[in-house]
DNA sequence: AACATTTTAATAATCTTTATTATTTATTTT
DNA sequence: AAAATAAATAATAAAGATTATTAAAATGTT
């Protein structure tokens, strides 16, 4: 999580401008935790920036994960989904309702220098995802 | 990986019809390693099945899975790719050539009850993905 | 062998994401 | 501070993957 201050230093360090809109689409990404997808970017955004299209939403999230200030998840659905905290975590999503939640204090270290063993690739990230029914949809189940 | 006889029961016992074309996707599956795409097992199919349309890969995929004789794997790459072997392991992908190998004997039982734990999740799956440079490209790189 | 039903293939449609281009905005130079 | 230049935005179109539709063909059953 980077202060505006923050982002634009890094943005301006790898040679691009900064844009209200950019810092725009980083906030309302760092202002939650539900992972969202392009369009609920973009839905959030509408309000405070009705002018902005969808594809300055597309260009800027490239941009954001060119730069490393963001993460790219892939769950399987038809769409991305955006995660402002590139801190190593992983996610596990609700088969039922589809929220997507972090998964902070597992540790992967040891698995990941397991693979670069037994693969001899050179690792140099990864992403976990774990698939279930979240507490919430099981509670709806007792009733 | 299923003989065409254990195939066309399973289909059979799920209330699906055994055709040539559900066959022929699965033995194609079946008999790489590469986990292709739509698109590649389409061209794989293509000398053989000159009639058989996307449509119907995607229609067979979808069913293979249903039944879950075959999972899909999700590299976050624009397409989807498939993998006859259902057995647990895991995937890493390289950032230069795209390959996808299979990372067999990386032990994920611990962290998926951690993940339990921590998430309060009912957890029915996971899915490991690692990225990295496969040993090919590494060499390629001391050249 | 004929029937009822499902599947296939072809096509069109949908949806996400990327490319294009004129206009606008941010930065640099004067 | 104003002008010049370089890049970004917005609008639109295009591309690419996947899904839906429907007539024709194949399957399993009687």
């Amino acid at each position: 999580m980077l202060t505006s201050q923050q982002l634009s230093d890094v943005l301006r360090a790898n040679g691009y401008k900064v844009t209200p809109q950019r810092l725009a689409v980083y906030e309302a990404l760092a202002a939650t935790k539900s992972h969202p997808t392009a369009e609920m970017l973009f839905s959030t955004l509408q309000p405070k920036y009705p002018s902005m299209s969808f594809a300055t939403v597309y260009k800027t999230v490239e941009i954001l994960d060119r730069i490393h200030v963001i993460k790219i998840l892939n769950t399987g659905e038809d769409s991305m989904r955006y995660d402002a905290d590139t801190s190593i975590h992983h996610h596990i999503q609700c088969n039922e309702c589809g929220r997507v939640d972090d998964l902070m204090d597992v540790d992967s270290s040891g698995l990941v220098k397991e693979a670069e063993n037994l693969s001899g690739y050179d690792i140099a990230g990864h992403q976990f995802y774990f698939f279930g029914v979240c507490p919430h949809c099981r509670k709806a189940h007792q009733n």
